[in-house]
DNA sequence: TTTTCTATCGCAAGCGATTGAAAACGACGT
DNA sequence: ACGTCGTTTTCAATCGCTTGCGATAGAAAA
């Protein structure tokens, strides 16, 4: 029999066992036909609160108001008395205190967080297009969360629902270059929070998206080599379906166009972006064909190895093959030659796109997708210089 | 006479307007003694919830059970029953049910996210370091958020708050240049939430640090320029605040030392790391002292732009003066010479220092700070072989 | 059968803040 | 003194989920 009182009636005959809980032991007082379990003694002092985080509640009870007063007062609502105001900001900064985001976004179901999923952080192309973001983001009073998609289909797709499911209050997103389906994208579209594109963007989804300069850029780009003397000019591209590859090769085709020149469609390398392809597609086509003058790469990185590669060979670079790029990519400066390249503005994307996610949140339910190009420039260095001016 | 009904009563006679209350005409029933105001007409089909998430409501109506039961059911409670357990699983699919993290959050009272406070974002040491931590952290189910200090104090402590107030379950920060005060971290301390510390750590805090193999990078550097003959070796460095400056100029000496070479201090350049201090700083003394045979710089950044600057000036290297960098940027493999320098594992670091969160977090209350060094290697490249091994 | 046990569930109190709507309180005119 | 109002506060429901603790119906034991 139990040495337990029962809590109701306190009397210790009436109490029997009444099996187990949670591995602990349940009594049931016969009497009172009242099932207990002995906890823990809670410390009836209570200092449980210990280092506790202040809260609107503290700040009502320190000042003898309701919660609703101090809410609406720290939100300078209308309907608060001055003084109850200052009082409640007073005490709010005496006690140090800070609203809970949690439960402001629980009430107003708004995180004020976005999120931003790009291929590579450690690209610098797509860490400046970051800042650019964060700015803007940062100045309304938004919160910045990333992740990379490490060019990985299966990743992205992971961190889309993370993200989506996390009550971002809106998600920036440049696709990687496996992504070649967009269901994980259309199962959020329906959701309402805002999505925008950019860079590696998707035409048949009805949303917003912030475009390089791709056109223009492969133009510039082309329209200077020939300007310096360039016949046979190699385009150096990846994947067909990455419609920025599209667009360059538009553009490079636009110049040849422009100069009368005709297209040669031997002269585009299809590479897959990654170094050793495009080395490989180089190596090959200049050992076939002996007249190229020069390399259109559609990626700095890929002129940088290009023109490295090149050197090593003992080719003279721009003398006999005139190397650009694409991206201005900080490296280009330092390389000898210095690369000549198109600058896409990636901070002034960055905060295109940032703008274009607060422009879809105010404008609410009659928001209009757009689409934004973001005008580059072309920085000529000595990559491609076979006329210096004097 | 207004012809509004009571809403208790339902009478009309008793009715009478009392004032204005927001903008709407407010009554009183003078036999109920009950205030009210018509608002609109609530619909009474209530389609208000339309595309809503689901949530465990949902799926404990549409089973008809509780929601603890959902809750526990989803958290595999042994409480529940397997066939329970599958039901709820089965709609909760069904229902494309997510649970809202915020919810989570607030009961919990923990966000599974951390943040990331560090100088620069596009700087590749930097944005390695964060691809480092973001895989150990998301394998851990943590979210990662991101902000950059941008070199600025006064920015660090914005974020540094904006992060603590706002329930992050972790800090990981490498501190700004500027930064020379820690009132920001300390403030914060005793909330109990975990701060790791990388790079540029505090040591007067008592947080758990991870540091770069500074003095044995400084070393190892110093002594293999040593091997190759050099005899006067400038050392770049940075402000004296920062310790990692203190460390490697240390393994610059011990290996001076270890060689029985004496420590001349006007081979010391101290710069704000600035590429214009650092190229000044490099001509003067190259200007002063022409024995100089040797230039290690503390970053790779700083070493490769002396090497542009160098060669600018027809300066062979490394016959002239060799050039040594600390980072193991990519960069310098593509520079030519290529560049020797130390690696210090930055990936590691960065799955290190969230591998200390993690720490921290499962040690809880009796949690002992501590301080990781993570080993790098040294990478010989041709900035600095002179006796090209045969 | 009656008395114990269990295995499962449900109730309800939070978490911290927002917000629709009622209440309290003076002040004023008549 | 009463009817009217405007101003300022307070009440209480919610947001979606977790969890301490109590309830209940069969199963097992007595």
């Amino acid at each position: 029999m139990p040495r337990v009182k029962c809590i109701k009636c306190l009397k210790e005959e009436t109490v029997l066992r009444a099996g187990f809980i949670r591995g602990k032991q349940r009594f049931l007082c016969k009497e009172c036909n009242y099932h207990f379990t002995i906890y823990k003694e809670r410390d009836n002092d209570k200092p449980s609160r210990k280092n506790h985080a202040t809260t609107i509640i503290d700040i009502a009870k320190a000042i003898g108001i309701s919660v609703s007063t101090v809410s609406r007062a720290l939100k300078d609502h209308p309907d608060i008395s001055l003084q109850t105001k200052k009082a409640v900001k007073q005490v709010a900064a005496d006690l140090n205190y800070h609203p809970n985001t949690l439960a402001q976004g629980l009430s107003k179901r708004e995180t004020r967080t976005i999120g931003v999923i790009i291929p590579d952080i450690e690209t610098y192309f797509f860490s400046s297009i970051l800042t650019g973001i964060q700015n803007v983001a940062s100045a309304a009073g938004y919160k910045v969360m990333i992740s990379q998609s490490k060019e990985s289909h299966e990743t992205e797709v992971a961190n889309t629902h993370a993200f989506m499911t996390n009550w971002v209050d809106g998600l920036l997103i440049c696709h990687s270059k496996e992504t070649k389906t967009f269901d994980h994208i259309k199962l959020h579209l329906k959701s309402g929070i805002p999505i925008v594109h950019f860079d590696r963007v998707c035409d048949e989804l009805g949303t917003s998206k912030v475009l390089l300069d791709d056109l223009n850029g492969g133009f510039q780009v082309t329209d200077h080599l020939i300007s310096q003397g360039c016949k046979r000019i190699v385009i150096v591209i990846g994947p067909p379906h990455l419609n920025v590859c599209i667009k360059r090769l538009e553009g490079y085709k636009k110049a040849l166009k422009k100069n009368n020149m005709e297209f040669d469609p031997s002269l585009v390398c299809h590479t897959n972006l990654s170094i050793k392809s495009i080395l490989e597609n180089v190596d090959a086509i200049m050992k076939k064909d002996k007249s190229i003058d020069a390399i259109f790469s559609i990626s700095d990185i890929g002129a940088i190895r290009t023109i490295v590669h090149l050197k090593k060979k003992g080719i003279k670079i721009p003398e006999q093959i005139s190397v650009a790029g694409f991206g201005n990519e900080p490296m280009g400066e330092i390389i000898e030659p210095t690369l000549t390249s198109f600058n896409p503005q990636t901070y002034k994307i960055g905060e295109t796109v940032a703008q274009l996610f607060l422009n879809h949140l105010i404008e609410g339910e009659n928001h209009q997708p757009a689409t934004k190009v973001v005008k580059g420039n072309l920085i000529v260095r000595s990559s491609t210089l076979r006329n210096p001016p004097d």
